[in-house]
DNA sequence: CGGTCTGATGAAAGCGCTGTCAACGAAAAT
DNA sequence: ATTTTCGTTGACAGCGCTTTCATCAGACCG
């Protein structure tokens, strides 16, 4: 029965057309095609020339099922717009497209629910390992992951109890020390913005909370979060509302460089010196950091490092020994590039007073 | 974490063990996944129970070659970093996801043998339709998204010979309007700036230049590019050398916002009053320039209608009628959003001697 | 110069799923 | 009661490719 097929396949060259054509079967052609030494030069080339005829492109999915390689990596994401996973993706493109493999992205939006869906939508396509954001998956999405049976990578940040491999860095670390490096240039009224509020906001608040803590304050009264998407708005109205509590603030951290850009915006609008009035420290050191006016402390995350580390463990795992790392816990760190936005506290003797009437 | 055996398909359920399971014969089951209502109740109960002790994940591969569909949609962007895209794809994703398609994402990375390739590589995983940024494929492009017989709408500009679907905006006008906006605020010395320079890049200064004649000036002197990705460093940079070569400039269209923010901030460090000394407007309105300081005026182009728009006209063709729209090409046009980063030239009468001597 | 080994080629059998059509009982029509 | 119809269900044949495994020259050996 022939019949006109609907869909997308309609009239696209088979590799027995191929064959057809260079007056071969089509295990030569597939043989040509994948591994071109078994071919004699003779045929190869016959088989190539009709390949070129007739612009045949092969078919990956029939490939796929057929040899159970699909050649491709799923790679879960929370955002395609900030700026941190731009980066990182690129990273993953970097290493992963030169090795033959092809990215199928998905974007979770920072919802566990959209997260689990993903998942199952990536395992559909049979990927041969996933490269997942974030260790805080639901219960769900951490049983189809294990059963899914190919490696798992969980970037981003570090967990006690990895799924397979993680490579990170300690996001309450690095709040923490966001806080300390205020602290230790002699803030005391020292402030925290966040938006989104993801986990790892939120494990970045939480060492902001330590730190402050530890050196003696309560941070309470001189933060501002919102659920609301970050962006550079939002810095300028939450250091606003930090600021409209807290008029004689010191130093700001925030969550993340777009909070930080909105809030020296604002200090700018409002006539506030940065650093003389107010410290500033962002998180991510994204590209503009060094480049604004003045340019702007923040904490640099291994982003392009946890990606080209994460492909390469992929790589060797499904390429090659199909062996896990020795250390399945990989910890990149962070650093804290100091620049124009922060400094000595200059008001620190005026503030000597002041501090003894804090609680 | 359990041992792993190399392939990524070890001991995963297929549908004949759902069917085995459920005491029904697999087509029972694929119907009961694909047309529940074509299954009385009573089995397709029991083979959603199956389903779900067995934590069944139906391989879409297969399904793909053996229906034809593969569910998938093809875009090629070449950037992922550029915030612009970042928008685009996001509101591709949210009329696609719903829609029950899976978006397959390739980046060019501005590269045209880069996007040869990615259109075979897209091709070869069958999507149903392809949504390309740019009209300047190479020939060879066009022969495979043409020989393909599937959807393919162009996004981002308009081209009088579109492969297919054309939805987008003149990125000529919207870099003469930029530049008419300066002109008509008085401003005589107008500079431009542009990185990356990639075709619509290139079309933005070629519109720049046409204003700049029509008004009866020679921009040519004022105008700094470069082939390096785009970056906020690098509009201070540019920036730069158009002040050292003008340095009674009066007015800057940088070819997108962070170009000019860098700008904004370059004038910051050199203590240029912005808008008093010098206007500046940017490109594509991204979410930053309503909140910089002064606001930064800019060309606001429609990156999330024209992807909306693409996506349902691709919904349209894939899922109903198989009609393309009356219409092939669609204009969207653009805006330019007036802040508070240019404004009347001040200095108009200084500069009505200063004009005589110009060329 | 027969026998073994080697490398190149092809035939056949699926990969896991869906489209088609046949089979079947039950309900509806006669 | 008999025929027709209908709604369900299953058998079968692929989708386009790769993976055995068999085949068959020629090269190599004693």
């Amino acid at each position: 029965m022939t019949k006109v097929m609907p869909g997308p396949k309609r009239g696209r060259k088979t590799l027995s057309d191929v064959a057809e054509r260079a007056g071969v079967s089509p295990v030569t052609v597939s043989r040509a095609l994948r591994r071109p030494e078994m071919v004699s030069a003779d045929l190869r080339e016959r088989v190539e020339r009709a390949i070129h005829e007739l612009a045949y492109i092969p078919n990956q999915l029939a490939s796929a099922l057929a040899s159970a390689r699909t050649g491709t990596i799923g790679v879960l994401v929370p955002s395609l717009t900030n700026g941190v996973f731009a980066d990182y993706l690129r990273a993953l493109h970097d290493v992963f497209l030169p090795a033959g493999f092809q990215l199928l992205l998905v974007n979770s939006r920072y919802l566990p629910e959209e997260e689990e869906k993903g998942i199952a939508t990536l395992l559909s396509q049979h990927p041969e390992a996933i490269i997942i954001a974030g260790v805080d998956q639901t219960a769900r999405s951490r049983r189809l992951l294990e059963g899914a049976g190919i490696p798992v990578v969980q970037t981003m940040e570090l967990t006690d109890d990895p799924l397979d491999v993680n490579i990170g860095f300690s996001q309450i670390e690095a709040g923490k020390a966001a806080t300390r490096h205020l602290l230790a240039l002699g803030h005391r009224r020292v402030g925290h913005i966040a938006a989104r509020l993801d986990a790892r906001a939120r494990r970045r608040k939480e060492g902001y909370s330590n730190a402050m803590m530890e050196a003696g304050f309560d941070g309470v009264r001189m933060v501002a979060t919102t659920l609301q998407p970050s962006s550079v708005r939002l810095g300028a109205e939450l250091f606003s509302a930090v600021l409209d509590g807290t008029p004689d603030l010191e130093a700001m951290f925030c969550c993340n460089d777009d909070l930080a850009l909105g809030t020296l915006f604002e200090c700018q609008r409002r006539g506030i010196r940065v650093p003389d009035d107010i410290s500033i420290i962002g998180f991510n050191d994204l590209e503009f950091c060094a480049s604004t006016f003045p340019t702007l402390t923040s904490v640099a995350t291994p982003r392009h490092e946890m990606a080209r580390r994460a492909a390469r463990i992929v790589l060797e795992i499904v390429g090659g020994s199909g062996e896990r790392p020795s250390e399945r816990r990989i910890d990149l760190g962070f650093t804290v590039n100091q620049r124009q936005s922060t400094r000595q506290n200059t008001r620190a003797r005026t503030h000597t007073a002041a501090i003894a009437e804090l609680p």
